[in-house]
DNA sequence: GTTGAAAAAGATCATCA
DNA sequence: TGATGATCTTTTTCAAC
């Protein structure tokens, strides 16, 4: 996995902005023709540099405009401890990220649900029953300002 | 733009895993043949529920290991002064999302970046810039944990 | 890395149920 | 709203430069 050049760089990038774009548009874009860049954006896939491609969904318009952001504590730091909370973690579509942070708290998680109400029955029915969670602390988010799927690739 | 059936809610899953899935695969999948699911997606895209597509990009690959979220409390809270401070941060790729809050901090932004040192740059030329800003406190990810793309539409 | 052409796959549209 | 079939566009894979 060579490193990237300034036309991978322009491909990431457009992608980023549109994942559907056709290979000829795309070629036209970053200044190459279609097939020097269909195998390209190939390697890039096979190099797992793009993962995967996505629909973005606006949240509000499908019911889920709460997003709840929770700090949460573990008791003790043991691997096999860390590993069974990422497990669960990865089960539950309602966390949509979660990151192992450094500092006082451990893990700072963001969850999408419809109301505080879906918030509370996920905090009942699942956070607060893996054990070995030492404190959640919950903030509330009130709008986005901002969201970018596009990394800054430079 | 009307509610979404049960279908429309299978074509919204599947194109979250999968934003490049043919017509006809997808129409397979959610029990359509193609050109009904054609016409389905494409009144998703006008009604803005889905708000386009994009290349899902490996942040550690292409040197963006680093995700630093930034908590402000900005000095009033005047309308104008939300609008300056979120026009700012619209402009700033390296700021991913940020959240307008409730509770004792305004908002709450995820910032990506390669290093530390570029971490510091972005503060001391950007963040720290902007007046009204009356404080910001800085945690830093080790590692993701789970990052999903996908909204749990039910 | 480029071009060009042919084969395969996919999208689109009018039409009918 | 869903299905079908004709048409048109794109993608892919070659060759050769």
């Amino acid at each position: 996995m060579p490193k990237l050049d300034e036309i991978d760089l322009r491909i990431l990038r457009a992608l980023q902005a549109d994942g559907r774009l056709a290979i000829q548009e795309l070629a036209e874009k970053v200044g190459l023709s279609a097939s020097p860049c269909a195998r390209r954006v190939r390697n890039l896939e096979k190099a797992g540099i793009i993962k995967g491609y996505a629909a973005v969904i606006d949240p509000s318009k499908v019911g889920l405009p709460i997003s709840v952001f929770a700090s949460i504590k573990l008791e003790r730091q043991r691997e096999e401890e860390l590993d069974r909370f990422a497990q669960a973690i990865r089960r539950w579509p309602e966390v949509v990220d979660c990151f192992l942070m450094t500092g006082q708290r451990d893990y700072l998680m963001r969850i999408v649900v419809s109301d505080l109400e879906a918030y509370e029955r996920f905090l009942k029915e699942k956070l607060t029953r893996l054990d070995g969670v030492a404190s959640i602390e919950s903030s509330f988010a009130l709008g986005e300002v901002k969201r970018s799927h596009a990394l800054p690739v430079k």
